[in-house]
RNA sequence: GGGGGGGUUCCAGAGCGGUCAAAUGGGACGGACUGUAAAUCCGUUACUUCGGUUUCGAAGGUUCGAAUCCUUCCCCCCCCA
C-alpha cells in the first residue's frame, strides 16, 4: 500500500495537490513537515504530523522534520484570531533543542536512504538580510495572492488586525519549502489543513522563482465528536514531555476517548493494520463497557511516545486508583511501591508534629497543601460531598485529622471529586 | 495627524449613582446516574477568623454612597488622511 493511501483509509488525508501521488510512486521522494517552537514540548495534537511522517517514512520516503526556530519567531497567523506574543530569542533556543530531541524518538535516523533527517530554518535564515529577503522572495508574489489566504482574510475580517510581521509568516515558511527543495531536493510539504496556504505559497515560490514543481499534501484537522477541541484536558494541554503530562496522565487522555473518537482515532494514531482494527471493533461492539479500543489505542500511543516501563507504571496507577483500589491495598504497599503509583499525581508533605496536634480538613488541604486554592473552595467543596480522605467521603469541613488516619504511618490520600487524587506525606 | 467606539468577575456579555460580589449564556469544578463514557438532572464558580474584606483598565476627584458622574493617564478596535 503506497503512502497516500494509506493516509486515506485511515482518514488522515485532508487535500493533495494533483500529481503528488504519481509523483510519490514513482521514487524514493523525501518531504517534510514543520513544527514551530511555541512551547517546549510538543503536544498530542502534533500526533498527527508525527505519524504522517512515520508513515511516510514506512512507505520508502524519506522524511524531514523542520523545527522552526526562525519561523518561531515571526509568529503563524493560522488559525489564530489574534496577534501573538513574540517568544524571546533564549526560550526559542530552549524550545527549538526540547523538540528536535521529542521528535528524534519518533523517527529512524539510521536506515540508509530513507532515514529522517532534523532540519532547523534559523540556519538559513540567521544571514538572510530583510532587503536580500524582500527582493529574492517577496519580489516574486504579489500582495495580492498574499491576501486572498484564508488565514489572512480572517484576520483582516476580523477585529484585531494583524501586524507586518504575522502577515510575512507565509513567505518565510514558503521559502523553507524553496531551500529545501533546492538543497534538499524536498518535494513534498505536509502539514495540518491549516497549513495548506502556506504551504501551498511554497509551491508557488517554487514554481515562480526555481520554475520546478513541488507538492503538497494536508492532514484532517482532529476534531472530537462533540466539538470540543482535541488535546485539551481541565489541565491543559497534553504533552508529550513526561515531566509536563505524566504518562499516567497521558495514558488516561487516551484511554478517556469516547467510542466514536475512539473508533477514527485509532486508525490515526497506532499503525495497527485495517485488519486488525477491524477486529477490534467488532470486539468493542459487543461489549462497549470494556473499552478495548480506547485501552488499544491507549497503550499503543503511551508506548512510542513514553516507553514500555511507563505503560506499565499507567497501567498500575490506573488499576489502584479506579479499579480494586481499596485502603488494603495501599497497605500492603512498601513505601517505595505507594510512591510509585502515586508517581506524577501531586504530591504534598506536612510536618509530622503538625498533624499529631490534629489538623482539620480545610486547613490541611488548603493551607498546609495546595489541594484547593483558598478555604472558601475547600469548604465548599466538602460541604457538597466532592472530598475524600483515604477514600472515604468526609463531609465536615471542620473534620480533624490526626496521626491516626496515617496509611502506613507515612501518608494521607486526598481526592478531589472521583479522577483527581493527591498524596500527602509526613515527614 | 484627524474623527469615532471601547476596556466589567475564566470567556462572551448585561449593568449606567444606592436594592451589585454584579443579570444571562458558555466554560470549569463537584454530586446523582454510568462504562474512569455520552446524554440528563442538581449544586458551586472573589477572599474570609463568616463579623467582614478587597473587585468592574490605572491613578486621582465629586458624593452620605460609584462598575455607574468628572479629570488625567495607559491599552485596544474602526474610519479618514
Amino acid at each position: 500500500m503506497n503512502f497516500v493511501e494509506e493516509l486515506r483509509w485511515r482518514g488522515m488525508l485532508h487535500d493533495i495537490m494533483p500529481g503528488t501521488e504519481e509523483e510519490l510512486n514513482k521514487k524514493m521522494t523525501s518531504g517534510y513537515i514543520g513544527f514551530d517552537p511555541t512551547a517546549d514540548s510538543l503536544h498530542v495534537g502534533h500526533l498527527t504530523q508525527i505519524m504522517t511522517l512515520i508513515h511516510f517514512q514506512r512507505a520508502g520516503h524519506k522524511p524531514v522534520a523542520l523545527v522552526g526556530g526562525a519561523t518561531g519567531m515571526v509568529g503563524d497567523p493560522s488559525g489564530k484570531s489574534a496577534e501573538r506574543n513574540l517568544l524571546s530569542e533564549d526560550v526559542l533556543n530552549h524550545n527549538v533543542h526540547c523538540l528536535e530531541s521529542q521528535l528524534k524518538k519518533f523517527l529512524d535516523f539510521n536506515c540508509g536512504a530513507n532515514s529522517a533527517e532534523m532540519v532547523n530554518n534559523y540556519d538559513w535564515f540567521k544571514n538572510f538580510t530583510f532587503l536580500d529577503f524582500i527582493r529574492d522572495v517577496g519580489k516574486h508574489l504579489t500582495v495580492n495572492y498574499m491576501m486572498a489566504k484564508d488565514s489572512v482574510k480572517k484576520r483582516l475580517e476580523g477585529e484585531t488586525g494583524m501586524s507586518f510581521t504575522e502577515f510575512s509568516y507565509q513567505l518565510v515558511q514558503g521559502y523553507d519549502f524553496y531551500y529545501l527543495w533546492k538543497e534538499k531536493n524536498c518535494q513534498v510539504q505536509m502539514g495540518g489543513s491549516d497549513q495548506w496556504g502556506n504551504i501551498v505559497t511554497g509551491t508557488e515560490l517554487i514554481r515562480r522563482k526555481g520554475s520546478g514543481s513541488a507538492f503538497a499534501i494536508t492532514t484532517q484537522l482532529i476534531k472530537k465528536a462533540d466539538g470540543t477541541k482535541f488535546g485539551k484536558t481541565e489541565s491543559g494541554a497534553v504533552w508529550l514531555d513526561p515531566a509536563k503530562t505524566s504518562p499516567y496522565k497521558f495514558y488516561q487522555f487516551w484511554l478517556n476517548t469516547t467510542d466514536s473518537d475512539a473508533k477514527s482515532w485509532i486508525r490515526i494514531f497506532t499503525l495497527k493494520s485495517q485488519s486488525e482494527i477491524e477486529a477490534l471493533e467488532k470486539e468493542h461492539d459487543l461489549a462497549p463497557h470494556l473499552r478495548i479500543l480506547q485501552k488499544a489505542l491507549a497503550e499503543e500511543i503511551t508506548i512510542r511516545t513514553h516507553s514500555q516501563e511507563a505503560l506499565l507504571t499507567a497501567l498500575k496507577t490506573s488499576d489502584f486508583l479506579f479499579g480494586n483500589g481499596t485502603l488494603e491495598f495501599l497497605n500492603s504497599l512498601s513505601k517505595e511501591d505507594v510512591l510509585e503509583v502515586f508517581e506524577g499525581l501531586p504530591q504534598f508533605t506536612i510536618s509530622r508534629n503538625e498533624l499529631a496536634g490534629g489538623i482539620n480538613a480545610t486547613d490541611l488541604l488548603a493551607e498546609k497543601t495546595s489541594v484547593f486554592p483558598s478555604k472558601g473552595e475547600a469548604r465548599k467543596m466538602i460541604s457538597g460531598g466532592g472530598v475524600s480522605i483515604n477514600k472515604e467521603k468526609i463531609a465536615d469541613p471542620a473534620l480533624i485529622l490526626n496521626s491516626e488516619n496515617l496509611i502506613n504511618g507515612e501518608f494521607l490520600v486526598a481526592q478531589k471529586g472521583k479522577k483527581n487524587y493527591f498524596l500527602i506525606s509526613v515527614e
